[in-house]
RNA sequence: GGCGAGGUAGCUCAGUUGGCAGAGCACGCGACUGAAAAUCGCGGUGUCGACAGUUCGAUUCUGUCCCUCGCCA
């Protein structure tokens, strides 16, 4: 089994300045885990390794598309695990680094992601409009009880995915059972990097305002005008930018991007909680570069 | 100093013809199957400015005081 190390974490923990050391140490390339940084152009929003860091050690998964192009989960699952086999073939470590929880189960764990039909789905969605998310809540019960009870009757996103497999597959969407079992198609070992709660807030506070000194603004416009897919349009700092009601109040602005940055960096830490292979770690720990490397490098003796 | 408006959750405010105080946001927790930086679910917020009076009962009515804002002097 090839052998991956990964580091994950909710944004602005600092895993990518960790990440360098660690590769240097292990040996390793690293293959970014980021659902917003395929995506060329988006940098400063991004916070996306600079030429400097690149030039240092290889990043793979970076620009992948421009943003009017999205690039769906199973395109990066697949993208991402070649990028492995290729990094493992030439003798180096695959190091995953990223805080999309998503993204990152695609590429470790044997997940499916049955296709998708546009004519279908928007039939569904047409009926969303009419009906509303229960009645097809309703449906989905009858059709596919396991599923209907983990997917809450408000969440038509999560109602009409299921309805839409089931059609196209014929087969119950909850068949996908690898998604409970955690079990990684690579000899992988992961490492979580946490930080107290209100120095995270802070570090997002900080980075929020480097960012827009850095031109987040200019960079959100100049990607506009090249188009926007659904997804990259969405990118956090991005939204707020091009929907803000006054473009000059940077304050309210700021503002707006720290909150939903905030939740973001809560909703990533639920996610990787959930997951019982992170082995979790203080970022603040000044050993804590020294603790990632025995961590990774051990033998595996690994809880 | 006079007149007016107001003081209720961390914030913005709603409300109670007198009967256990409620929304949004924030915050905490969770779910997560081709948009996931998405989408959705659950949860607690409290001397209702202070003191006194009326009342079985006052955040609500009355009085006094304090504070904030606006206008006038």
């Amino acid at each position: 089994m090839t052998r991956v190390a990964a580091l994950v974490g909710p944004t602005a923990v600092g895993k990518s300045s960790v990440a360098l050391d660690l590769a240097e140490a292990l040996g390793a390339e690293i293959v970014s885990i980021d659902s917003m940084q395929v995506y060329r152009g988006m940098d400063v929003g991004t916070d996306k390794a600079t030429p400097e860091m690149r030039a240092r050690i290889p990043h793979h998964l970076l620009d992948l598309r421009d943003p009017a192009h999205d690039l769906t989960v199973a395109e990066f699952q697949h993208e991402a695990r070649a990028a492995i086999e290729d990094i493992a073939e030439r003798g180096r470590v695959p190091l995953l680094v990223g805080g999309s929880g998503l993204y990152f189960r695609a590429v470790v764990d044997d997940l499916a992601f049955p296709p998708r039909s546009a004519e279908v789905r928007a039939s569904l969605e047409e009926r969303v409009e009419i009906e509303g998310a229960e009645a097809l809540h309703a449906e989905l019960v009858g059709l596919d009880p396991t599923a209907a009870a983990k997917i809450e009757p408000g969440n038509a996103r999560r109602i009409v995915r299921a309805l839409e497999v089931i059609e196209i597959t014929g087969r119950p969407f909850s068949d996908n059972d690898a998604w409970d079992r955690y079990e990684s198609r690579y000899d992988l070992r992961v490492a979580g990097l946490e930080l107290p709660r209100e120095l995270l807030y802070e570090r997002i506070e900080e980075r929020v305002v480097a960012m827009l000194e850095r031109g987040l603004v200019e960079e959100a416009r100049a990607v506009a005008a090249t188009g926007m897919g659904t997804t990259a349009r969405q990118a956090l700092g991005y939204k707020q930018v091009l929907d803000a009601v006054d473009p000059d109040d940077t304050e309210t602005l700021a503002d707006e991007i720290v909150r939903a940055t905030k939740r973001f960096a809560r909703r990533q830490l639920s996610w990787f909680r959930a997951d019982p292979r992170v082995r979790w770690f203080d970022a603040s720990d000044p050993g804590l570069s020294q603790a990632l490397k025995a961590h990774f490098s051990g033998d595996g003796a690994v809880p």
